[in-house]
DNA sequence: TATTGTTATACTCTATAACTATA
DNA sequence: TATAGTTATAGAGTATAACAATA
């Protein structure tokens, strides 16, 4: 046997916390005589959470990302690759540098984004000057964020079925002025 | 010099990509003829990602978290430890297990959370059986998030401020419709 | 056997510093 | 000198596997 027999559950914890040994009785305790209510499994409320934006906004975001990554993986298109596609095509040629700063992910991050879309063969590097490229997709590029973007209609309109009529553009219009509010802060 | 000379740029780039090594010309393009234009600093429009939910709920969430991080340096809480801290309150004595859950956080992952938040002095680790705990405020855990609450209710305020009227109510009435509407499919 | 907490580990995303080549 | 791209690195956040102690 390699366990050396029962210790105590306690004794883990001291190293962990403050520095306070917190010599607990070693005790049994009753063990639980709980009866009927004992069964629920985990009534935890989330208190005023619900009210901030923040944790909504999250739990959200999290929620979608989580849609997009089960519809997209037949494509295996992460949600910065399709957006990164999504840019070179409206803007062809546009510098490395100026596609990064248009998604808000910073050049040093990109080149590695680029590089495997570059090796998967949708994205082209083409020299600008001798220290700058232009991005363009390929003909493969162009065929997957087409089928891309079909997906994504579709996942646009079942948010329009959740959210009814025009729930999704209110949406759309509430975020798009808070996140311009903030930004100026 | 350590500098093996002028290297060009291209022979760099010839690890990164696919297997072909593009043979570039070496010649010296005509260094940008540009005149008024060349100045624009980055043209780069974001093609129809405002238009997508999963893209604006993103943008939003950055924003919103920088703005929290931006206003509770002082106190030094995390939106995660935070949040932590405001379900614990709400629920004295609930299990380490059940508060990560009601989170969406990873029991495994938790267990540090609560590390620091002990550590601090901020939250303690009751023994309710042998093998389990029940989470609790301190004095000092209930001092600083009643500071938290105060700074982010400020917050709410401005998003208010932000989104006119009832902007904020329904921005929170949509993100928990979305959530709950994509949580069961 | 199932549950609770834990460690170790790995992968993604993000952020900073330092460097090379070029404008 | 400033810019573009790159590398190396470190920190969060999150995921899985394996484990010990206990119910």
């Amino acid at each position: 046997m390699k366990t050396p027999a029962t210790r105590p559950r306690a004794e883990r914890a001291v190293k962990r916390a403050t520095g306070k040994t917190s010599n607990r009785p070693a005790k049994k305790l009753p063990a639980a005589p709980q009866d009927a209510l004992a069964l629920a499994p985990a009534p935890v409320g989330l208190g005023a959470l619900p009210d901030f934006v923040g944790y909504m906004l999250r739990r959200a975001q999290i929620a979608v990302f989580d849609d997009f990554m089960r519809h997209s993986k037949a494509i295996d298109l992460r949600p910065g690759q399709f957006s990164t596609l999504l840019i070179v095509e409206a803007n062809p040629g546009a510098k490395q540098s100026d596609v990064a700063a248009a998604l808000g992910i910073q050049g040093t991050n990109f080149v590695a984004l680029i590089n495997q879309l570059e090796k998967r063969g949708l994205v082209e590097r083409r020299a600008l000057d001798r220290r700058s490229y232009g991005l363009h997709l390929t003909a493969d590029g162009r065929a997957l964020l087409k089928q891309a973007l079909k997906q994504q209609e579709a996942q646009e309109t079942s948010y329009e079925a959740i959210l009814g009529e025009g729930g999704r553009r209110t949406l759309l219009d509430l975020l798009a002025r808070l996140t311009k509010g903030l930004e100026k802060a």
